[in-house]
DNA sequence: ATTTTTCGTGCAACAATGTTGCAAATTTAA
DNA sequence: TTAAATTTGCAACATTGTTGCACGAAAAAT
């Protein structure tokens, strides 16, 4: 059995093609993909919908994060991290999210009366390859 | 001549009922609202395209920021703050998204090699108003 | 191994949102 | 007041998010 049938098990899923290969697909990316991506990289066929619900399930179980850019929203595998509490960083060369290990975000002036639940960063900027590439 | 139409002169543009009715509805909320709902709270008829384009203009000259939640995209006036560089509230009670003043967002360990452009930061809470509300 | 139960998938269909080109209307400057 | 520049509305389309339902597949029970 391998880390994609262990990881699925472990949550309670059953082990279906579908969620066998978007797992797989999720865990050889170190960056975030959005549906589409995904859909483009799976060999087998599974609709649309499909696709989408199984993302919705990985979510749920906590195998997976969602992270929002400005075109939507992107699937990320959670490797560990607590998945809410993280920052994320999108380069805006590549393009590509990732998640920033040990980042620890403060918001220094939380107003009066407020209760904080979780962060979403986004924190933009160029990665380290992108800024090898350059001049 | 009233703040609208002078935010809107300061900014270039020119003074349409369109950017003055939306502008408007901006400066009367203090959290952030999608484009549907201001659509909803204009009186003159304005087509959906008007509003979106308004919008972009708006965002363009810097007199309006662009907050990314699960549901798409919200609109918030910027009232003199640096727009990118300030964190945003969600209250997950009555779902409106407000500017944190004076926030600062400190991503403690970026990688080495990564260079920071600016921060997206959504918090998510309840607050002060929903606070009270409760037993 | 076969049946039963539970769950996942595909299809169809639809809503919401984002986006563009172009002609007509409106604003501003001359 | 007219001319130039910009804005608007309309039509049309792409993309994304979402649901219900019937069929098929996986796991559990026999």
């Amino acid at each position: 059995m391998d880390t994609v049938d262990e990881s699925l098990k472990q949550h309670g899923l059953r082990l279906t093609p579908a969620r066998r290969q978007i797992v797989e697909i999720l865990m050889n990316h170190a960056y975030a993909l959005s549906q589409h991506e995904i859909e483009q990289k799976l060999t087998l066929e599974a609709d649309r919908v499909t696709v989408y619900r199984t993302l919705l399930t990985l979510i749920e179980v906590g195998l997976v994060t969602k992270i929002l850019d400005e075109r939507g929203q992107r699937f990320l595998l959670c490797r560990g991290e607590k998945k809410a509490e993280n920052a994320h960083f999108k380069c805006t060369d590549c393009g590509h999210i990732e998640a920033i290990e040990n980042s620890i975000v403060l918001p220094v002036a939380l107003p009066q009366g407020y209760v904080l639940q979780n962060h979403n960063v986004l924190i933009t900027g160029t990665c380290a390859v992108c800024n090898e590439n350059k001049p």
